[in-house]
DNA sequence: TACCGCTTGTGAAGGCGTGCACAAAGTCGG
DNA sequence: CCGACTTTGTGCACGCCTTCACAAGCGGTA
């Protein structure tokens, strides 16, 4: 059962230092077996890039690419070559030196890796602006993640079929995501709802969410949420423009001085 | 005009010592003056805390509270509350030591650093499902980015108002952004045509862009750009999953070997 | 005014991720 | 079969970010 998960995994006994299938007849109280996660190793930012890696195959493969070199790949994925090599050795070593790799083998790492080997049904609660946008946007299903379910507050949408699917009554939020095994659920409800929502889903068995509702949410150490918060993201793109007023500012203003007292170059350090 | 930039800033010459100032007639060619700037010393991830702060505190504002405390704030945003005070440091020193800070005050300084007392506007590029969203989501415009103009290639929606805009052609995109000062562009087309729009946004002078669109960006140097790939944060979750997903079958697999051969304790380790 | 308790602000340490640089390993041409 | 060339995979060092821990500072109280 332990083998089959793979080459990554690690069974030892802390306290006698001897692989835990060859169990002596007595094991004292305070022995662990400890198994340590490949998955776990991965860092979290280079799980974002491999998607990005991911995505960019998937355009090689409808090319009719077979094989691609870190330097090719890292240049369409926008990283260093050094870091695309380092999170492609995260997944496994799969390249062949002095050619690069296969892509259809590499994408298929990935994939498994990623966990798009299994199907992941999506929920998305809150049907407004967003939740229409998302309801009908193609993405999600090409890439994997069948929307499954919709939920609303509001009992005129009831059944109303949006992107395909009919509407249901937020109160059927637990049998309905039991029933179609919703493994995701999207929070697109104002934030005064989105907590609740959220704890809904989260006793309906739903262990990933996603919410792009302003709130921070409080969940259980065993869920998952990520957050995508639109004027967050702008708040970010205006201090860079702030910045970059300040710099040109700060650069006028020293040119003036130079003017006016006979500097003769302005360098803005970073 | 350079002391008006604040007392972060730092003017030098380093060849002299001496300040720009108290400029010597002469000054040698290979002198510099070094503008540092305290905008720039900030960390990105702190940046985006800033703005996450800056909501809650504007909630606080909203329930009448005046002073909160760096736990108090920090709980609220979800962080580590020294992670938070350094994060506020970086704005500047604005607390007050067994009191707090007032949260009036914090808010200015924090809208100031993120240049939220500049105006911004918006041109949304691409009106199909997310940009007819994004055009009548009102989390834009409540929070000082007014979204000023909409494009799209489809003539039949030229002239047709989306959430009270008419929608201008991409032809236009040039004059249209000059002319109402857009300092941010949302990019929501179809992946083909982001690089398009891009290239003819950043002619139009715009240096900030939010794409939507699921490819990397070529842009030059002196512009920014920020992604928000929905099928990379479903990955993300996926990933997640399948890592749970293991670990629970981890753990059977280890407690039916316990079962076989008498070992007591199974520790998942981080 | 002097003390006490509370909270800020920050120096320092530790951890994590990035990028460099190179050895290892494979292909290709002769 | 061998040597030259190409590209992977990774050890290592550096730098950024996070976290801890505590001194400094302020308000309240007697």
């Amino acid at each position: 059962m332990v083998a089959q998960r793979g080459e990554g995994d690690e069974v030892v006994t802390t306290a006698t230092g001897m692989p835990a299938v060859q169990g002596a007849p007595i094991v004292p109280e305070q022995d662990e077996v400890v198994v340590r996660e490949r998955a776990r190793a991965i860092p979290e930012a280079a799980v974002a890039r491999l998607a990005v890696y991911l995505r960019v195959l998937s355009g090689m493969v409808d090319q009719g690419v077979t094989t691609i070199s870190s330097e090719e790949l890292s240049a369409a994925a926008g990283v260093n070559s050094a870091k695309l090599r380092k999170d492609l050795s995260y997944v496994g070593s799969y390249g062949t030196r002095g050619v690069g790799y296969d892509v259809e083998v590499l994408v298929s790492h990935i994939e498994r890796i990623l966990g798009l080997t299994r199907k992941h049904s999506v929920a998305v609660v809150g049907i407004g602006n967003l939740g229409h946008a998302l309801a009908n946007y193609g993405g999600f299903q090409s890439r994997g993640f069948p929307v499954a379910a919709l939920f609303d507050v509001d009992e005129d949408l009831t059944g109303v079929p949006v992107g395909g699917i009919p509407v249901n009554h937020i109160d059927d939020i637990t049998a309905v995501c039991v029933e179609r095994e919703v493994s995701i659920g999207v929070i697109a409800t104002p934030p005064q709802a989105a907590q609740a929502v959220c704890d809904r889903l989260v006793s309906a068995g739903v262990q990933c969410i996603l919410n792009f509702a302003p709130v921070v949410l409080q969940v259980p150490d065993d869920v998952e949420v990520r957050k995508v918060d639109l004027a967050v993201e702008m708040q970010i793109l205006s201090f860079h423009v702030a910045r970059r007023a300040d710099e040109a500012s700060a650069e006028q203003a020293a040119n003036d001085l130079i003017n006016g007292v006979g500097v003769d170059r302005v360098v803005i350090r970073p």
